[in-house]
DNA sequence: ACAACATATGTCAAATTTGACATACTGTCA
DNA sequence: TGACAGTATGTCAAATTTGACATATGTTGT
């Protein structure tokens, strides 16, 4: 959603040190931080069945070692668009993205 | 998924007069747009149950019409991101979301 | 302890996405 | 017909996302 600002709360749940900001989420803000956590775990775990390092899977996917790392780790600067290319890149079908999601 | 030049492509199925691209998606390019249609298409029913226009719509999303009927149109300007932020906005469950796409 | 490998974190220029605007198109009603 | 509401399309500056790089922090074997 907006302002760069929250996403810095957004994936590890919340930020002790920055007084300033202690405000909650609304209900779409959880549901889209939800849904990515869900596909950053999907993505580690399909890359570890497959015994990929990230470097292996960022060449697959034509990027860098250190943005799969902020994938699996649901960094703010991530897009779901990405972490879903990625995992249909990986494989995935869409069935099991839906089930993933589930 | 890189270049915008097949980005062109995706929407509408094919555009018929640009001689020079006729390439075939990958497995996972076509999932990826796939994707984005169920979401516009699921995105335009909802807004329709909704009796709203998209300039209602728009001013909720906090976005603009034009890029409502771009959403709507599944343009290859809009992300999945967006779409599935919009569809959230609307009130969407995460169930209903993932049933939409199944 | 030291390598060697894997993963995490910060930064940044380049690429993509976004809202906004103008304007065109498509009905529909009188 | 013409006015009006709704939708589509093109463009663009601003905002966000991206790959890449450097570097830090694990982790594992010797």
């Amino acid at each position: 959603m907006n302002t760069a600002k929250r996403k810095r709360l957004e994936s590890k749940g919340w930020k002790v040190g920055t007084a300033e900001e202690f405000l909650s989420f609304s209900p779409e803000e959880s549901a889209y931080v939800e849904l990515k956590l869900a596909l950053s775990k999907t993505l580690q775990e399909t890359r570890r069945e497959k015994k990929m390092t990230q470097e292996q899977l960022a060449r697959l996917l034509k990027s860098s070692q250190s943005r799969v790392a902020k994938m699996e780790l649901s960094d703010p600067s991530v897009s779901l668009d990405l972490l879903v290319r990625s995992l249909l890149a990986l494989g995935t079908s869409r069935k099991n993205l839906v089930r993933m999601l589930a």
